[in-house]
DNA sequence: TATAACATACATATAAAATGTATGTTATAC
DNA sequence: GTATAACATACATTTTATATGTATGTTATA
């Protein structure tokens, strides 16, 4: 019962990006290093964001990506349901279940998932989110590495 | 982010069991071939229920196993705490997550979690059960296939 | 005493996840 | 205008957890 790494890469993502100062961008071999994850992860949830409209991303020399949505406005249901493969804690029909059309664990099973995505309802990425100041003194960052390099 | 077959089978298991008429048993092989799922399984989960105190187990000719519990006592947060291998959304440690000191989707995570859990408690596995004759119709069996043998 | 049934251990297979490699495309800087 | 940096895309490979299979031990009963 686990989220899986693209998700938990995905999440670790946004918070670092939240805490971009405004008109800086990213790049996926720094936040990979920075991570110490997987460069083609990041790489692949970078593409998928991006077609998500969360963040922008621009090709070429000096481009990257930031986030293109108010932290405030995406909350960590739609992050974690976007993100994960499955939202369905077991599956009745491959190979179908000989129990479903009896089975009452189906709903209650469902009714869990569903109190595990409503409570991260409650949460937006700005409320996980870390400032600037911080997230550059936790990652034993130079200030200068955390902001673009200069056009 | 799903119940392993495992646990799903614990949960089949026990509302097979729950629906067994008093002072029948069981058996591995009739209950794996009644959901056409691997013997061996059925096996481990038999094994594992037994020793947690779930389930009775016979061991010899015309043994078997039953439901060894109040139906109305056991819910289902424990049954699939105790079947799963993991209730952490992510692992934060393995390997370290280098926002650790910093982050504050754990928290929320981890809430998140709480709250399926938590909604699975709600009901016990007497509410998820059937009735003997409504599982029999169900699996298509003979209301004789559901009993021990005579001895 | 044979046999049926759970107990236990370990080996193997499978599939999903995770990671790696390679190349394409695009935008910018010089 | 050309080199280069960066995302886009595809696919190959590795790894791991899960799932399944095989074998044998132990025990209780008929």
């Amino acid at each position: 019962m686990q989220l899986t790494l693209y998700t938990d890469y995905g999440l670790r993502l946004l918070v670092y990006l939240a805490a971009l100062p405004a008109g800086e961008r990213a790049n996926i071999d720094t936040v990979s290093e920075t991570f110490n994850v997987s460069r083609n992860h990041i790489n692949k949830v970078v593409h998928h964001m991006g077609r998500l409209g969360w963040i922008n991303t621009r090709r070429g020399k000096g481009g990257g990506f930031s986030l293109d949505i108010d932290p405030t406005e995406l909350n960590l249901a739609d992050i974690v349901t976007a993100l994960e493969p499955s939202m369905l804690a077991v599956d009745c029909y491959e190979p179908q279940c000989v129990l479903l059309p009896t089975c009452k664990l189906k709903g209650v099973l469902a009714s869990a998932m569903n109190a595990f995505v409503e409570e991260l309802r409650q949460y937006s990425l700005a409320d996980v989110s870390n400032s600037p100041a911080e997230l550059v003194r936790v990652l034993g960052l130079e200030e200068q590495a955390f902001v673009s390099p200069p056009n």
